[in-house]
DNA sequence: TTCCAAACCTGACAATTGTCATAGAATCCC
DNA sequence: GGGATTCTATGACAATTGTCAGGTTTGGAA
């Protein structure tokens, strides 16, 4: 794999394409490649953070613990998603855990490169500003799906999700692979009720199912349940 | 009331304050000052936005319709917030509605203003982006929140919310009364279940009502039953 | 003041969802 | 390969929440 950031083709998915050369270099030079495997954390909800994390493979999920003691996944975070921004942003501890659900390689950039950048280059501000802004948006949706929506629908889009994002594999089945814990934690049920509806649907023949593997099978049914009918 | 943006207080609660006095001067000479009437909306979902609205006074909820027809209300908006930079900051139509729920006083700037300093002052684009940081965290913990407690913890949250955030008058009311509906959809529940539980509370000497207002009256019960006791 | 519409409230019931208990299946590790 | 552990699955039941269908109160306009 390419070791340089001036060369990462991973960059041009994120604010990092606002840096000027100079700045990728100096990047690059501090930066550390880690390889975390599926399960481990990146780092947890409560932790400082001296620096972000850019996703180069694999995928995270980021969580946050609720008091009765269950995960909430807030976000799923691929290829090209630097991890940490909010919390070096705001000079805080970070508000979320992200564990690997997937082998992972991430790429560590100390802040100061970060904080120094967003001190100077406007147009790399500007663009870290619009990533947050997007995400801003997607997190009011989730907010509104969680809360005026089913399970039901909610599990049915957050496969149509998986499909869009993540994609199938040669044999249909979603690319993404989660345990029926993880399903349940994105979309905020107990695990029991999310495996009842999964059964449910498999029934129904909306999805197939082999082990974990989750493929979809009637896409527009999926569809039609996720808008309420 | 003050009408040059450079003298307005209201600046140093947001993150104009960060910008130049020839910046200010411009915004100044280019804002339009509205007055808002309780219920009547600032902007509404899918508006394009040609500017921001900055809050001189009032306060004003930012809600997101369903497709089952309500409203979740994913902020309220008080003195000194600047509303609809997402929108301007990433060029989309805006994805809330902005509705006044007090009599408002806000002041309209329109976007180039915005943008061109954006563009030119990374101390204001930086600004603007740690509250945005700020915006997108505290809407995760909406998001944990709505998903894993039950209404009635919920409304007990937001309660203490309202008190902690816009106080409280002499008689020891809510400083801001919310109607019914509205607290159910803060709280992302049906207005009958908010009512029932409203009385509960009333009924075990938690809050004390009178007409729409209410008032706490055991706010360490309160903060348990969040908690989870 | 009076009337009307909107907001508030309550009951009854049904649907949804969570909890607990248990059992089978898959996976990991020695 | 076998045993332990984790994950998946299902049933039974209870708790929570939503829906519908009335009432009552409140607030504002004529």
């Amino acid at each position: 794999m390419e070791s340089r950031c001036e060369n990462c083709i991973i960059r041009q998915f994120n604010s990092l394409r606002a840096m000027s050369k100079e700045e990728l270099k100096h990047v690059s030079d501090s930066k550390i490649t880690k390889t975390v495997k599926k399960g481990e954390p990146i780092f947890e909800e409560g932790d400082k953070l001296n620096g972000v994390y850019c996703v180069r493979n694999g995928i995270s999920k980021l969580s946050k613990l609720s008091a009765n003691g269950k995960d909430q996944i807030v976000k799923l975070a691929t290829k090209g998603e630097v991890l940490g921004q909010r919390s070096v942003i705001s000079e805080e501890t970070t508000n979320l855990s992200a564990i690997a659900v997937q082998d992972m390689e991430v790429c560590f950039i100390p802040k100061e490169s970060i904080t120094n950048t967003l001190q100077k280059n406007p147009n790399f501000t500007l663009e870290v500003l619009r990533h947050m802004a997007h995400d801003l948006k997607e997190a009011d949706d989730v907010i509104v799906n969680i809360s005026q929506k089913t399970v039901k629908q909610r599990i049915a889009e957050a496969f149509l999700y998986l499909k869009n994002n993540f994609g199938e594999d040669e044999e249909g089945f979603l690319a993404l692979t989660l345990s029926r814990e993880d399903i349940s934690n994105v979309v905020g049920t107990a695990t029991e009720s999310a495996i009842r509806i999964i059964s449910e649907f498999k029934k129904k023949g909306l999805i197939h199912t082999s082990g974990k593997k989750i493929g979809i099978k009637d896409e527009r049914k999926l569809v039609e349940m996720v808008e309420g009918f």
